[in-house]
DNA sequence: CCTACCGATCGGTAGG
DNA sequence: CCTACCGATCGGTAGG
């Protein structure tokens, strides 16, 4: 059974689109780049899957997933609301650290998108946003966090912080996921200064 | 002496085409469309611009030139390293905000320069990141700063929230540059917490 | 700034 | 997974 430890063609076709898709934007790549890289005419690409749009599409969405997984362990979680920033802010690095390049892909080729998906990628986009809006509120309310600071500034900030990560982390760095969530939640949530 | 008050026709060409590539980046923006938003034909634009890319070159290398300006006159400052590092923050940030859509276009289109110029810009890029990373490291050293905080992940993480500055803020919001500067610093400084 | 047009390339289909 | 091919669109030029 190669399926076990082989990736399905489809799972390949899009795989190798993810890292096209990455270096040189969704719009700028070709499916004939694209059958290149695996070694096939282009007008066999279609056997494995319907369009370009639909790799955008499995990619943009199965990241979309991820992410809500991971957030719905972390609200289910007793504790101070700081604590469950910390731990929202390092399940979203490590969702994205498992597979950068579809995060890289997530983050800036969603926009390529048509309609009604592009929609309803957006609506699953600010629901998230809006939990991690709510857990900082919550800090606010029982006086972890400043009661000055500006929601939205905030967690557009948290995002920006988060959402460049696949463009500077080195895989290969010795600073593993989990440290690096670690790090950014301390950098977001205590600041620079001593 | 219309000149005064009017942009010059290669001028409007470019403003046009930055908000056409913002909108919807710039492989997916097309020479017909720009001269569709302009009202001319396709061919016409060649009297005024050489090539696309000639756009595009304009539009990044403006911006990379007006935030080496702004970190100049910072440098030139005597005070503590959080005080340059905030007035960093806030010039970056007022040079965004009088223009929101080159500075879009400059953060997420750069990409698609060709050689050589990607390689010029990119290391105009460098510079400026290093520029701000040895005024981290100034705090570092004069215990303004945590000292063990990786400098690499504080500077991207910095320029991750300055740089999606344009994706989010409305340009119309009573929140003003400046204003919004201070509170960004101050977020990146001195964290969430109380 | 226009008309007329170029060669190249695009996503995708038919039929095997 | 291939050959053969489609209509549409691309950036750009010639010549006025």
């Amino acid at each position: 059974m190669d399926s076990v430890i082989n990736l399905s063609r489809k799972e390949q076709v899009i795989r190798k689109a993810a890292e096209l898709f990455r270096e040189k934007g969704y719009a700028a790549s070709s499916m004939r780049d694209l059958a290149q890289k695996l070694g096939i005419e282009a007008a066999s690409l279609y056997s494995h899957i319907k369009s370009k749009e639909e790799i955008l599409h499995q990619l943009c969405f199965d990241m979309a997933a991820e992410f809500r997984k991971s957030l719905d362990a972390v609200e289910k979680q007793k504790g101070p609301a700081s604590e469950k920033l910390k731990n929202g802010i390092i399940g979203h690095i490590q969702v994205m650290a498992k597979d950068l390049t579809a995060s890289a892909v997530f983050m800036n080729e969603h926009r390529h998108l048509s309609q009604p998906h592009l929609r309803d990628f957006l609506l699953l986009r600010i629901n998230y946003i809006n939990r991690f809006k709510a857990i900082i509120d919550e800090g606010v309310k029982n006086g972890e966090f400043k009661e000055h600071i500006d929601r939205k500034l905030a967690v557009m900030t948290l995002f920006s912080s988060l959402n460049w990560m696949p463009m500077w982390y080195d895989p290969n760095s010795t600073i593993v996921p989990t440290s690096l969530g670690q790090q950014l939640a301390d950098m977001l949530v205590t600041g620079l200064r001593k």
